[in-house]
DNA sequence: TATGAATGAGTCTTCATTCAT
DNA sequence: GATGAATGAAGACTCATTCAT
């Protein structure tokens, strides 16, 4: 669910709310907002209730409807609070500064750490994904959620390549697909491997494992092929 | 949905079959078995309609309630289905006889090329992961699905090791994992990811540059850090 | 509300209904249109209550929509019933042996007396032109609605002319419409008319005064122009 | 709906209207009724809407409510409204210094045409008549609202029947209730007509066939029986 | 074994009306 | 006087499941 107000952070003009924060709509929005993210990300879009949604919100449900329109509808605006609350964590990295091969492995690392303690953007896309993207191609801002990080792949790339440490011809699109992916899917899949593993894939130990395979497999995937000599 | 009829495919008693393919249990089980695959995959749990699968298997649905019990059961089924198809074309493989890198790369591109055309097990297991695997849970098999691929790929790599052309350190568990996310992510993701990207990644082109960019990184990871030198 | 099963008396074939008229469809069926029509006719369109329907029917509200699919059809459904009714009634009408005057009188009289206690044709059809007659056209069946009333009207005409007792140049249509508006507004209209009139426009004698009036206007305005000389 | 403010034309006194027309207690009734009397004749009392008549009257639901009580006390004021100026116009008909015949045939002609344009006033009607009169029973102005049209029938019938050119024996609210019902039912019913006709008997040439048609019932209706000679 | 009717508890959505400012 | 947020009760419609034959 979401920690911030996402999209929806407007400055709250409220108006004192002196007695206990009734006719706030901006609170009331981001309360529907929030209630919404947590009961879509764990029930999917049809397994989520409405009602559900009125109740943990603590919003009257007719309330959802004034402000969202339909199940539908507000669903299309969690996705959108997600992908925005995602890609503004994204924007805040700074690797230019970083050596190639670091700054690689803070992009990995950023990536797999960015799943940990919270799959409800996983859980989200992977509905979306169910719904063959039929949400996310009604949100207009769909655009501008082209991920920050392909570009710095970009750059990452070209620099460690004239450098030397990096061999050259690796796509970033591709590459930030793979790093995403061996992310993902771990905590994408995490209940059912665990249970075929019988064994906890997200003890502190399991964590640390996979994190540095990870790491590992991306950065000498990178090394150019004929090695130093 | 299943191309034959995975578990079920037990020998057709039928029983006279008087007036033409009636009073057929086995038959009447695959189908439904089958039709609630593809509801289960195309809806989710919770989006998926009995009466659906109940009209898509031309079996009437007392029938479903008969033979498997509720909803739930049927999910698991349907998932013992799914897991019993991978299992078995995994089993199938047969990679011993190859070098090494021959090996590895059959292995990295029969892995990928499982999910195309077929993304109903992907569907499946997001769906039941949102649920934290319970249904997984209450399948007595699920012990035996433990995937064959895992040794198949300590095997490869030991036999790598040992000729020199793969770097040791290197968990078979987690390569397994690592292979199976580069291309279940891609295709998990496929319509979020066309959308954002603006460009279709079903198509042939697209397919056989991901294809190729997952055998480059997954092999250059596994070469031995100090070159060949 | 209807007094026979409209159309939808189907030889009712159920299963003898032993323990009591459980398990038959045909009379389900019935015993739902015969509620809706009732709902319809006093409520309208959008005051009418499914779960009106369902308790006046006494039959569980999932089956109306197993049988009629939503409240629109089954609004299309009572429609057809209703038309149905009238129509069959209309065909009932033995005038063609008798005298012109006499066989036009009775057109008139039977006209009136239709509405007279039943105004529910009245109520439907003045909720449907509300709607614009959206449902009835949508009634494949209302190619085969024209009222056989026209054609008697027609031939009435005829003979009377030829016996020199009608005036000519008359045209059936717009008599029927005219035979048709002066009863069906008095009893459309009957409670504002009362309420302003300060009279109960449906006791014995407001109905006998207002039913020789029309027999009168019709009679007249059809007599011959230049009298009998 | 309303061409003029129908009974609300109070003097606009408005209070100084500072910022531009806000404030003005009549014209804010006024804009409410004129929405009401809209919604309510196109959708019924039940399915009217008070968000549609705030939203087409431009006026908050809240003023709806300060002015007018509830949904029903609105539509007792539509009625009323609609009732005053269908009674205005009949006051303006002047036939007093016509013959008996042409303003016999003039009031008919008015009657007919007063529907064309505008069948608001019916549709009010026909719904009022579904709930029984119930909202116009509670209208104190009831009393005043007996047509004044029945007056001026009594007076042509006397005059007419004096000269000779009309029979005896027609009473004046029966011939009046004829003359509206001949129109009435027209329009009323002019959707499901014009459906089962398979003709448009809105346009120009069917009213004018109907027009005449009235005309020459009425007229010939009230012949004297025995001819002039 | 097989069938289709029947059911009660939801599920999304809408409504007239009131509250706080 | 005017505004827009808020509400609880209901409304149409759906669902998994069971019954009667």
């Amino acid at each position: 669910m979401p920690r911030n107000g996402g999209a929806n952070e407007a400055p709250r003009r409220g108006k004192r709310a002196a007695n206990g924060a009734r006719r706030d709509p901006d609170a009331t929005r981001a309360k529907i907002l929030a209630a919404a993210w947590h009961e879509f990300a764990h029930k999917g879009f049809a397994g989520a209730r409405v009602d559900a949604i009125a109740d943990r919100s603590r919003v009257n449900k007719r309330m959802i409807y004034h402000y969202y329109g339909d199940k539908e509808r507000l669903f299309v605006a969690v996705l959108e609070a997600a992908y925005d609350r995602v890609r503004s964590a994204e924007q805040a990295l700074d690797l230019e500064h970083m050596a190639p091969e670091a700054a690689m492995q803070r992009m990995v690392e950023f990536t797999f750490d960015s799943f940990v303690g919270d799959r409800t953007f996983i859980q989200l896309l992977n509905n979306e994904n169910l719904y063959k993207a039929r949400h996310l191609k009604k949100s207009a801002r769909v655009r501008q959620m082209h991920s920050p990080l392909i570009g710095m792949i970009g750059g990452i790339l070209r620099r460690g390549e004239a450098a030397g440490v990096f061999r050259g011809g690796v796509d970033p699109a591709q590459l930030w697909i793979s790093i995403a992916a061996l992310g993902y899917f771990y905590f994408s899949n995490i209940h059912t491997l665990s249970t075929i593993f019988g064994r906890d894939l997200e003890d502190e130990a399991a964590l640390a494992e996979r994190r540095s395979h990870i790491v590992g497999l991306v950065l000498d995937g990178l090394r150019p092929r004929a090695g130093p000599a």
